[in-house]
DNA sequence: CGGACCTTTGACGTATATCAAATGGTGTGG
DNA sequence: CCACACCATTTGATATACGTCAAAGGTCCG
């Protein structure tokens, strides 16, 4: 079996995994033990969390993000449907991340014996799911450069850039335009800058008529200003 | 088979992997292919390479980057003697990073079919090193919660205890330091602040007692201090 | 209709960047 | 073994992107 024949193998043109290995979305269907539903602003996992479960998410968006002992916190990534949350915390004790529900979100909850055992008896699984985590660690990567190497401006862009394509990629737009339930509070602790800038910013760049953020909806209107602005990475 | 009999679940209470996993130490050896020599400086792997090695690094210390195209670059983290790399690009047709030899560096080239084949016939092997991609995953959500919430001091005093502790871990520490090849130039970029502040920043810690650096060894003097100055997350 | 939360705007402060140049190591070739 | 060349470190002066503070609108929902 190579990875061709799985599918499964990312390309690196094409940045993102377009969408869910319709195989591994099949064995969670399986697998599904239970619905959950979180309304929004409720605490999905907390860091430190003992033996956090997996989960997959059928609807609503939600924030990972770590914080540190005075309360500054650092948005990782923005969850959307469709997206499977704590699998890399099956290889550790406790959650190493945080999960918020930033509107009502319904997860279904995955079930197997363990992360060890499931090497063991589903080793295509185990790699369509390894194949899942290292495309997010690809994305950590993506976002520290973009924290420590882009300004605000550039940020901003990328970051817009990033979630719109991923809600398209999951057929979320409708009308032109994708859901966008993220607060300015949120684009700020995402980016590592201030509220106030993070309205400023986003304010101009809508100004420059590259995008339109209204009534919790985002449209894209110039993707390709937008990217230019992002400054693309070397690849 | 559980993560505990397999001694690689990994406790978040350490919260780095010591060593590297005995066995699959091993299993590198006995895959061991050929051996190869980088000069300090040369470039090992870069971005946008097609089906990249897997290697273990003998000796030496490199990085690893990713680049915007103006030419700004962000290391994403600083490799060791008993790093395994490129285990994650093993998932894409092409590298995602590219990593540089910062001094003399050897590298073993470890030998196998196809990474969806391990999955296959060896899903023990296939485990540790998927334990391995999560807490390298964990490492770069570290650094971004750094980058994106911490003050430079903050960043150079978690970078500096980083290092270190890594570099103890691993039995580097000689008579009360650490070899130390890492230039400003190189804490600027992996912090994501300029070349002149690294140096006041440095600078000042030492000044304060903290640790120094001289003639490319690192030695720690007031590890409880840093880790103050540092921040620490939450959990 | 009130309250909670989000967005927007102005004024001002500061951490960090940039520019420029001197100083200090270190390895190599004469 | 010296001396040059190259690179890393250090320091001062000045600039700016971004943060903080404060307060005024919006918007949504009970």
């Amino acid at each position: 079996m190579s990875p061709h024949d799985l599918n499964v193998k990312l390309d690196t043109h094409e940045p993102q995994l377009k969408i869910l290995d319709p195989e591994l979305l099949d064995y969670i269907q399986r697998r599904r033990v239970e619905d959950v539903v979180f309304p929004a602003g409720a605490t999905i996992m907390l860091e430190g969390d003992v033996n956090p479960p997996l989960y997959s998410v059928t609807e609503g968006w939600a924030i990972r993000y770590k914080t540190l002992q005075d309360g500054r916190r650092q948005i990782l990534s923005f969850i959307l449907p469709g997206d499977v949350i704590g699998f890399q915390a099956q290889f550790f004790e406790n959650a190493v991340t945080s999960i918020e529900a930033v509107t009502d979100v319904s997860l279904c909850v995955v079930a197997y014996r363990d992360i060890a055992d499931l090497y063991q008896t589903q080793p295509d699984i185990a790699f369509r799911f390894a194949a899942l985590a290292a495309d997010q660690k690809r994305q950590m990567e993506e976002q520290l450069l973009s924290i420590g190497q882009r300004t605000a401006l550039e940020r901003v862009s990328a970051l817009i850039l990033d979630i719109h394509n991923r809600a398209e990629a999951r057929d979320m737009k409708q009308a032109g335009s994708i859901p966008f339930p993220v607060t300015q509070q949120h684009v700020a602790d995402a980016l590592g800058i201030s509220l106030v800038h993070a309205n400023r910013t986003l304010k101009r760049l809508q100004r420059d008529g590259l995008f339109r953020i209204k009534g919790r909806r985002l449209e894209m209107l110039d993707a390709a200003a937008l990217e230019q602005v992002a400054q693309k990475p070397t690849s």
